[in-house]
DNA sequence: GCGCCGATCATCA
DNA sequence: TGATGATCGGCGC
């Protein structure tokens, strides 16, 4: 297992890692030292789509959880789904979809922050709503301005 | 149009 | 077993 980190404007990554299985990541003010897979700086650079071939271990099993995980993670970059619509997909209730984000082992390789509420609004993010709405500009801009 | 309230269900203590 | 959510939709005002 290794573990490495990288900025993310005001905000570190934490990631732990074994080869192409991600185990853990998380949003932090101060970062632990190593290096993260080249895919994680690539992405928050604004310069990848995805985190392929890194998987998550969260998405593995088959517990209503590893579903929900797995609907997420077939969002397309800068589009967004609401609770609602992954809770459809995998035949559960909208409740049940946040609580599964709440405790999203993996957020980035799971993108979370793709899920929003059913009017539009961002919802809600942990540790901080504002890194959900970052993201989702990050996508959206380098969308628009082509991956400059 | 806006706000409140009840439904709903997989985890965790 | 009971409490707790990163919600949704309908109803009343």
């Amino acid at each position: 297992m290794r573990q490495g980190g990288c900025s993310f404007g005001l905000w570190k990554v934490a990631v732990d890692y074994d080869g192409q299985a991600v185990h853990r990541v998380r949003f932090v003010r101060t970062a632990p030292e190593g290096q993260v897979p080249v895919q994680f700086t690539m992405f928050l650079a604004g310069k990848g789509t995805g985190f392929s071939p890194l998987i998550s271990s969260a998405v593995s099993g088959d517990s209503v959880y590893a579903k929900i995980y797995r609907a997420v993670s077939e969002i397309p970059y800068g589009e967004t789904r609401s609770y609602g619509e992954i809770a459809k997909a995998v035949g559960t209730h909208p409740r049940v979809v946040g609580n599964a984000m709440a405790r999203n082992p993996t957020p980035l390789i799971v993108p979370c922050h793709r899920v929003i509420a059913a009017d539009g609004s961002p919802g809600g993010f942990s540790p901080d709503p504002e890194i959900k709405i970052s993201l989702l500009q990050l996508e959206k801009n380098m969308l628009k301005r082509g991956f400059s």
